[in-house]
DNA sequence: CGATGACTTGAACGCCATCAATCGCTGTGG
DNA sequence: CCACAGCGATTGATGGCGTTCAAGTCATCG
């Protein structure tokens, strides 16, 4: 459902250093910590470094010279981002709540890569794990209705940071208007909706903890192409 | 603004062998012909070839159950498309107009990228193209009002299909429209509005033969980014 | 405890979709 | 050769989905 690495399908790799689990050469990382709104990079500037959530949630989005604000992707912890590929950064990432991450130096990578066709191969699968998620949001912005493009929303949040059943959002309602190509209050009233519905039920006033009631009848509703979803 | 290659960014490959112009294996590859409206290859298929256009024109493309479609991409003269890596296509391709493509085995290709890093850090280069383009349909999709989109659609094909200073659209309205997430009657109005506002001359009577007068408008009206569009 | 931010909910507007009619071109068969 | 069917495109009329504007609640924090 957006997990990075396809060598080991049903797996997030741990630790920036599996990337070069099969590589001889070691892959120098340090840790570094962002707290809650700080910029990790900005758009276009140059990739340096590959990140890994340690801890933490990262968003990362495009701007208008307007302020309409479109964001490409939330990374979780275990997800890898930045990996641009280009020398410049397409997104700015910023740290959604206090994040912990890995980073790697992108030269250290492609030097790696350049003789050892294991790390190429492994760069490659992330990066088309990557563009299969984005062409499946192509048809979710360009198709979808706002009722549907919440349920696939819930859906992929579901699968992606559940824990004891439990959906504990780290974003708030605008990060995901912004994600989903709608307004907050659409968000709002679409999780309205699916609550009244019995979907869904929250656990605290702010509506951030979730739990799915039924998964099934928001699948439905998030009409999907005949593939699977990831 | 799409092109495949990026060791060489300013020029699309001639040829598929050039893909393997610097691996010592030869790549087999055949040329067929496709008239217009026949399937390429379906969406969840194993994704036995990759595809260079010769002449003609391809759009990909998902659907919903209920009909909706989504267009992925274009392909014109030079691009090559089918690069889906991972065993399955995840679009339907279909030839717009009679179209000649050339076929290589993806197989071959993935033997020739095992042992040789340069094969791969091509794979991997048009990969990354195009999930740059994907991504900046991302914000298209998720935050271009219509006319924007048009704006934009214009300025694309200009770049890619222009011979002469005349666009010459292969695909029609609908095409545009479920490219582009609009109905096919709004693409029209748009058209038609940039016709009035003397942005655009069309030469024939069904309007698909184009010359942009006024670029720049385009382009005011095409917000974006402040990264470059390609 | 007042201020600020996140969220929900209501009301009204507007962009774009939908429905519908018309026109021109293309191709096919009598 | 022409009539007619069918497709592609434009244009008009109408309506609806989602945005925008606005008010109000609740939680958090200095």
């Amino acid at each position: 459902m957006f997990t990075l690495l396809s060598t080991d399908p049903h797996k997030k790799p741990r630790l920036v250093g599996e990337l070069s689990g099969l590589s001889h050469a070691s892959v120098s990382s340090g840790e570094f910590k962002y707290s809650k709104g700080t910029e990790i990079f900005g758009e276009a500037e140059p990739a340096d470094y590959i990140y890994q959530v340690i801890e933490g949630a990262v968003r990362t989005h495009k701007l208008l010279s307007d302020g309409r604000r479109q964001i490409g992707a939330f990374h979780l912890p275990g997800d890898i981002f930045g990996l641009d590929n280009g020398d410049f950064h397409r997104f700015t990432a910023e740290a959604i709540v206090d994040t912990a991450l890995r980073l790697v130096e992108r030269r250290i990578l492609e030097r790696v890569a350049k003789t050892d066709p294991t790390m190429a191969r492994r760069l490659l699968t992330m990066t088309t794990a990557n563009l299969q998620h984005v062409e499946n949001r192509i048809l979710l912005l360009g198709r979808n209705t706002a009722r549907e493009r919440v349920a696939a929303f819930l859906i992929e949040m579901n699968g992606r940071l559940t824990s004891a059943g439990v959906i504990a959002l780290p974003m708030n309602r605008r990060d995901i208007a912004d994600y989903l190509g709608l307004a907050f209050e659409t968000v709002s009233r679409e999780f309205s909706a699916f609550h009244r519905k019995g979907y869904l039920r929250f656990l605290d006033p702010m509506q951030r903890q979730i739990i799915v009631l039924d998964a099934a009848g928001l699948t439905g509703i998030a009409q999907q192409t005949s593939a699977k979803l990831d």
